[in-house]
DNA sequence: CACTAGAAAGACCGATCGTTCTCCCTAGTG
DNA sequence: CACTAGGGAGAACGATCGGTCTTTCTAGTG
């Protein structure tokens, strides 16, 4: 029997992928890469992905799913306004991760310029979802213009991943959570 | 004598690579491609850049500077409220431009995840910059915490970059309008 | 005029890209 | 026991990657 440790080649590819495609980029990370890593065999690989674009995508769908769940965790019992709060402040805390390295979602669709592409509709939905939850919860907390307030709270989130990786991530924190604070009513 | 409009090498080469880099990604434009469509040889590519990386800083370097100029004209002849609306908005209206394809430094970024590389540091000088010019305005302006308004228009402005290009860009616009009009002392 | 710098044209390099293939072996199922 | 699905190992595919080379030609300078 296989040990729990050691998961199966599918979980072993999807999870080595995951690591390297968001630390490295994905273009950056060839097949040959990927199956070394993943202790895989080349016909493995595409036995269980027709090519490496269904990785990527799957890659994306695990994040996207990995992510709904800690949103959700942070809403739960919770006020709308605390839990609106402790929803941006997972994206705050995101960026003061060691290995973070920006938006997963946003960092593909740089490589992934055709608007059409399957891994552009991945990170569609992803985004579609999370400006649900703002929207729902804007709207919870009594925002009068829930929608525009989730609009902005969109770009302060885009804004924070981005600037997680690029300037310091400690400030951007900060910088988010006044910005929520100031942004919702008192 | 060379006409006006073919202009040297390196400056053919170096449109091309702005264009075919902004609107496909780095990686996926190949040194072929790029002489190729710049009509310039490899020997000649070589002679003016000793990599590729150093075009693709060049690409950068150009980028920035068409920015500063651009911002620096919205800056001309105006109170200083007037004058960090119109930065802004300068932000804005990019995104609704038909060949949008996001905020060329954060895409950079995201195919050079080594933050020691050349080219991250192109991508510092600019967001060092533009921090700054905020952090004036606002100060000018009056604001009580000059340092964190620019803290949270950066958010914005990466936010508003991004959405630009995943979302619906005139709704970005907008968005971006109104929460710069809101952070703003009236 | 002779000289030279720079560009054109294109062959060539080893390495890597994503993908397909054959062959063999082993674990699980009937 | 026999059978089979799935994984391991690795060769091979054509295409492309970034980069170097030689050769020829042309435009500008003295």
């Amino acid at each position: 029997m296989r040990s729990a440790r050691e998961a199966h080649p599918k979980d072993r590819l999807l999870r080595t992928a995951s690591r390297l495609f968001y630390a490295e980029g994905i273009h950056a990370v060839g097949v040959d890469r990927l199956v070394s890593e993943a202790a895989v065999t080349r016909a493995t690989f595409y036995r269980h992905f027709p090519g490496k674009d269904d990785l990527v995508a799957a890659y994306l769908k695990t994040a996207s799913e990995a992510i709904r769940e800690a949103i959700g965790r942070a809403r739960e019992d919770k006020t709308p306004r605390e839990a609106l709060i402790a929803v941006m402040s997972v994206i705050g805390d995101a960026t003061c991760a060691d290995d973070f390295r920006g938006c997963q979602f946003i960092n593909a669709a740089a490589e992934y310029p055709d608007s059409d592409h399957p891994v552009r509709a991945v990170i569609d939905d992803h985004r579609t979802w999370f400006l649900g939850v703002l929207r729902d919860l804007a709207a919870e907390l009594g925002h009068p213009d829930p929608d525009h307030a989730a609009r902005v709270l969109v770009l302060l989130r885009d804004g924070a991943l981005q600037g997680g990786e690029l300037d310091d991530p400690a400030v951007v924190r900060e910088t988010l959570h006044r910005a929520v604070e100031d942004l919702i009513p008192h």
